[in-house]
DNA sequence: CGCAAATCTTGACACCGTCAAGTTTTCTGT
DNA sequence: ACAGAAAACTTGACGGTGTCAAGATTTGCG
């Protein structure tokens, strides 16, 4: 029994709590290895033994961020019949909803230490996310340019307008209405059932 | 004359080329307050009486940034065609350009702490690079759901195309062509001349 | 000309990531 | 079952960071 000071369990999945804990609570800036250590009642020097660095710990939390993502737009896409416009647009809402809900995990899994991180777990969770909306696309007539651009415009715009709105330039004026999503994506038609 | 330690002339801006220099070299983690005063020459300390911490001067840092992007824009605009067309893809030439060009500097124009900022330089700067793209569009009819609706689609296309660019998202294989910006943009109907 | 304000320096503090060495627990092979 | 190796965690130290307080120097103004 680890009654002691010696042998957690489970440290590694205490601290990727604990991080997400503490990005969820102050942000990026206050995510900290020692921080982290501290929360899961563990000594400054402990998670050296699980990550390598706090890179390492933060490709981790990221990993974990895209499950979350993942979900999210499952969820919503389940949600809603079963045409090809109403599930892109459950996707985009999923996309979406994690962007705010979860801001400072989506800002991270999008930063600049997760490019060519190389830790495999990342790049597995990210080609989940990148897949569900692919497929996702696939219900759509590819466009006549290749069988690539549709996840790309699509992706591209709902990417772009999640920043936008985090920097409130997503109105002409203070006072005017938020533009919703659905006039921004590019239209696209449906693939035909034959 | 300032011939010894103290009164160094113009600091202030002597901190931001520092900075800007630093950040182009190593990123935004070797972007620092000492770092920074070191490499003007000046003591640890001297930047707190110029600059709101560092905060501040990532503040200033991201202002010049800006006036960067601007620049960039519109010499891409005025390289090309008037028509409709030709001048929004000189825009966007720009946007990608300066994402690519200036990686760091990009990221950190569009980063967490530049969102509400409250620092007068840097939202004016931020305004005008966003109206340059927004004149742009002006050349374009109106889309029938609302005067800024082309802004948007254009602007969150064209800044999710440079994300997906920075991690190597362009593309369906790794041995496949990249998607041009091209075919990604939402097409706008130029605006008719009487 | 004198003095207040602005500018910069020096020094200190707490916090950070990381490394080295030591201690404790678990695992493994026989 | 038991010794020795390996893994897990602690303690302590180091240099680097942002920030604050206090002092020194320069500028500018009345």
């Amino acid at each position: 029994m680890a009654e002691n000071s010696h042998h957690h369990g489970d440290l590694r999945n205490a601290l990727i709590d604990s991080a997400l804990a503490l990005l969820t609570e102050g942000g990026r800036e206050s995510l900290t290895l020692r921080r982290a250590a501290a929360r899961a009642g563990v000594s400054h020097a402990a998670p050296a033994h699980h990550f390598d660095g706090l890179e390492g710990l933060l490709h981790a939390v990221a990993a974990r961020g895209f499950q979350v993502f993942s979900d999210l737009m499952r969820q919503e896409r389940a949600a809603r019949p079963a045409d090809a416009q109403n599930q892109l647009l459950g996707i985009t809402n999923g996309y979406l909803r994690f962007a705010a809900e979860h801001e400072a995990l989506f800002n991270l899994i999008f930063s600049e230490p997760m490019k060519n991180s190389g830790d495999a777990d990342l790049i597995a969770a990210s080609n989940e996310a990148f897949q569900i909306l692919s497929e996702t696309c696939a219900l759509f007539e590819p466009d006549p340019a290749g069988p690539f651009v549709n996840e790309i415009r699509v992706w591209s715009t709902v990417h772009g307008y999640a920043i936008l709105r985090q920097f409130d330039r997503l109105r002409a004026t203070p006072d005017s209405a938020v533009v919703p999503v659905d006039l921004v994506l590019p239209r696209l038609v449906p693939r035909q059932r034959d």
